[in-house]
DNA sequence: GTAAGAATTAGAATAATTCTAAATAGATGC
DNA sequence: GCATCTATTTAGAATTATTCTAATTCTTAC
């Protein structure tokens, strides 16, 4: 079990790792980020920072996560224009939305399919990035 | 070559055949997608329809949408909470966007590499539809 | 031809996000 | 250690795509 300031100082280096200063907001929203990963809005988020750190403003927080998700350590979530939501999981991973919960889940990408996926493009596309969401309804196999 | 009548008789049929009704206004929004389909957004179908309709809405090109999207006859293309775009092609497609000239390509999609991904789901997760985009760079090798 | 329902319209409202300008904090050079 | 310079935070205003509202106009059915 780690102690209060070992967790902070994983959370420092890490913010440092990307050249990025280690302030107590990023900290704080990283924090959240990462302790609770149900793909969380930007609202939410603030929500959930406010409660460690009563005056952080929203506009810190969008702050925050451009900077998170500049340096890659999270990842944007955008689904059909609803609200970005925020993914710390940095695997190279598809997104599935059920329709029924209105829950996000991650789903793992095997090496293998995003290779046949750059296969599809025409000659002279170049992907930098793939991204691949399913809709449907998910029922918990065991849960 | 068809006549403006013909043309006409055609968008109406295609409404029609849909439980639509086939009112000026609807016909000219879908005419204007299935004329140029370069992924407008809303407001970029407004202009051009107000050149045909000068008396239109944006309310009623937001309505129309809404209904062609609701009966299948275009879909809508959202790629990182831009504006969303309209698309008229209906086969099963994935979404190239260029990042240096902001165009959105269509990229056909093998019914094979389809069938694969849904195999990637873990058991009980189905999905009802599947959305792929590519983001990157376009070489036009013909153009 | 009239009544009922559907579609259109203009403008107001909404909501997520970004911008602005001022205040604060932190780092750097001396 | 202190002044300065830059980066960050903050509150609130601004922006913008889209939706809503309520009134009007069209269609359709009888």
């Amino acid at each position: 079990m780690s102690t209060q300031s070992e967790k902070h100082a994983v959370l420092s280096e890490r913010l440092k790792s990307c050249d990025v200063r280690p302030t107590p907001q990023r900290e704080v929203v990283l924090k959240v980020i990462l302790e609770k990963r149900d793909h969380p809005t930007a609202d939410e988020i603030f929500a959930r920072v406010k409660a460690q750190m009563p005056t952080i403003s929203l506009a810190t927080v969008y702050n925050c996560l451009e900077t998170l998700v500049g340096c890659g350590i999270v990842r944007q979530v955008n689904l059909e224009r609803a609200p970005t939501r925020y993914c710390p999981n940095l695997h190279e991973h598809a997104h599935f939305h059920d329709e029924q919960s209105g829950k996000i889940h991650d789903v793992d990408l095997p090496a293998e399919i995003m290779t046949r996926l750059r296969e599809v493009l025409p000659p002279g596309f170049q992907a930098s990035s793939i991204e691949l969401n399913f809709r449907g309804s998910a029922k918990p196999a065991t849960s």
